[in-house]
DNA sequence: CGGACTTCATTCAGTTGCTTAAGAATGTTA
DNA sequence: TAACATTCTTAAGCAACTGAATGAAGTCCG
């Protein structure tokens, strides 16, 4: 059992002193697979018995675990412990393009309390800060938890964690606005501490985090929102690359002499297949924006929500919208297949709004794509799964990452 | 500075106790910077100036870092600090499909000795066995370095470093060996400790070591032998992947219909550009053939040498050979792209016989392929570069893991 | 030339987080 | 009730690191 998956570390620096951490080590542990004695602990982290037990016992103390259970053996009985869900808490926010997700989620990852706002909070940032800020109190108190078990914010938006703004043209009312300006700006709004992330790394860290993966499973969340993204976790660390902008999954080329793309490159998963690229084909399709109730006359929904339409339109049968997902997942299915061949990803995860809408176009298409050469080359078994809070994903992993970054210490 | 290039890890558990590592950062700032003094290295490292000033005592007193002059400064000058080239000695062997080559190599990534065998170094896998362990004692003899300074054997083949063995069919007379059975059996041969790593891993890794990349910098090892690999290595690790088939870099998805590959799949970078196709393509144009000197009544060479007669052409003007190295860039192009925006890449690197024989059209050919995206979208500067000892890097990156797994401890 | 100053390096005491080894607690089985 | 099995705790020791003070080796300047 390695670390687990990494806020952003603290600095340059690798933290003065620090050991491999018993405490990381045996919080990851019952977290993936609670409840555990302190036995099995100790073969679980490679840790000594001596030492999980003085461990155990200052986070018993601290109330982070509770011990909760026997179970018989053949000599004295095992005691359990399990994480105290609401020992420790912290807010997630998802800043996406249609809607503004706030979520209170304890150290299990299970949602305590949760709020939907509309995506426009406001006209200029410092009203929306003030919504934020406002918002973030509300849920707090709306929820009846102490407010100091609150470790603090995280939050979550379709750009990098640091040094750089969203890319295309979603949330226009923060274009411009870098991830640690955002985080610095809404840390002193609330008085809480803030971390920033991107939304695709975020929900494969609430992923993690909430469906006990294990640090051995090397894993690939791919989100679809507005757009396309994968945030991969690696010996149970979440790769943020060297600038922060790691997980471009969107910007795979799939044809080397495809159409260009906005990024500048051509033949982009995103262009040829992206929710965007859906949406404006079953647009321009009459049969297809019929089926799915897209008034040509009023294109101003966003791209989430009318690919949102066209993926129930296509569950409820309707052929040209079925035909429009069936083609984009073919691209999907092969962007996921390099992800897998390059980092021998042993679990795919479909996550974000667009792919709880259509997974089951999505999924089956990524398995069908995996199988041959998974039975010819490669033998291993991939597993692709739906993520069951799809549409909370991002904003439980951005809680998650608060939580981990303070548990750590 | 976080934990340098890792050989496989020791088993499954962490290493039980193992501290972050003085030792090892230290020797890995100065392998990546010397020479340094021991200030400069507190600053580095994150260490205190006590903790360096002990730790490198010990590393005087073993003879691995030797003082090597001073540089005044506005009081007490800086005693500088380097790794001792010798001190600590590892043999490469890389098995390929057109020649074995061994290297001795010390700390400091330089070759001090080396040896080229063919590749077929006998009929069955004893004697392949004995003819391995008689050339490494051929070459540690003819040094002339006393054999208690090496540390042990690095091998290095086209396939996984465990759990499989190549995929394709270079090799024969090894079929079907796994990658830990390879080592068991070498190192009962040979009395040494062996350790048995993927090429293109290897050669990232002996890049890391050889060329001075920091840690901070995300890098991917692009290999081109007989078939096409990439070793990536991220905050200093290299990526192996749960099932130690990582960076099957010729297995990305460059057509979603493109024609089926041996692995199974459709479209994959192997089957569309790779050193094999290309091969074939220039036996089946009577121009290229003509050029490069193919002789299509006797198709009995390797592909990484007919490879290298292609490129030779092309480099001396021949047009059919070079149209069909410049086509197959631009899909080496594509996916290098693919691989740079998915995990951020800082650094790609042109390594193995096939990128050092055609690096004047591959180099280019991405660099040219990245610019639009990175000046519009991404703003980041990839740096592309060619590796100076392209044919031994599998070689000596295999060294260099022996050497990094025993400078750890 | 000698003292002040700057910077580099070391020493020493104290803390932490583990390890090993022994032993206490808590059950089952005969 | 005694013997056993297993889990958990306690105690002593070690190794690595930190912080603060000290020593060492130069430059600068009157």
């Amino acid at each position: 059992m390695r670390e687990a998956v990494g806020a952003p570390a603290p600095a340059g620096r690798p933290g003065r002193g620090r050991r491999p951490g018993a405490r990381e080590s045996i919080l990851d542990a019952i977290r993936a697979a609670e409840p555990l004695s302190r036995v099995e602990l100790a073969k679980i982290t490679g840790l000594t018995e001596a030492a999980v037990s003085m461990t155990v016992r200052r986070l018993l103390e601290e109330g982070l675990v509770v011990e909760t259970g026997r179970t018989p053996t053949g000599g004295k009985p095992r005691t359990l412990l399990q994480l105290d869900p609401i020992a420790r808490l912290a807010v997630g926010v998802h800043l996406d393009e249609d809607a503004t997700t706030y979520v209170l989620t304890g150290q299990t990852g299970g949602v305590i309390a949760r709020l939907a706002r509309p995506a426009s909070l406001g006209d200029d940032r410092d009203s929306i800060l003030r919504a934020l800020a406002a918002d973030i109190d509300t849920l707090l108190a709306g929820s009846g938890i102490d407010p100091a078990r609150c470790l603090g914010v995280g939050i979550v938006w379709p750009g990098p964690h640091s040094g750089g703004t969203p890319a295309d043209d979603t949330l226009p009312h923060l274009r411009g606005l870098r991830g640690e300006e955002l985080g610095r700006q809404l840390s002193e709004t609330t008085g809480w501490p803030v971390l920033v992330e991107n939304d695709a790394t975020a929900a494969a860290v609430g992923e993690y985090w909430v469906a006990r993966v294990g640090p051995d499973q090397t894993f690939a969340a791919l989100y679809m929102g507005g757009g396309i993204g994968a945030g991969i976790v690696v010996e149970g660390r979440a790769m943020r690359g060297g600038h922060a902008s790691a997980g471009e999954f969107g910007h795979l080329c799939l044809e080397v002499f495809g159409p260009e793309c906005w990024c500048g490159s051509r033949g982009c998963l995103e262009i040829l297949a992206g929710p965007r690229t859906v949406v404006t084909a079953a647009r321009e399709d009459r049969i297809a924006a019929a089926e799915a109730g897209l008034d040509p006359a009023q294109p101003s929904r966003t791209v989430t929500a009318d690919f949102g339409a066209i993926a129930r339109a296509a569950r409820a049968g309707a052929p040209h919208c079925r035909a429009l997902l069936e083609s984009s997942a073919r691209y999907v299915a092969a962007a996921a297949e390099t992800v897998v061949n390059l980092l021998d990803i042993d679990l795919v995860v479909l996550t974000g709004p667009g792919f709880a809408a259509a997974s089951a176009i999505y999924g089956p298409a990524i398995m069908r794509r995996l199988a041959p050469a998974d039975a010819k080359t490669w033998h291993r078994n991939v597993t692709v799964t739906v993520s069951l809070a799809a549409a909370t994903a991002s904003a439980t992993g951005a809680a998650a990452l608060v939580l981990q970054s303070h548990l750590r210490a």
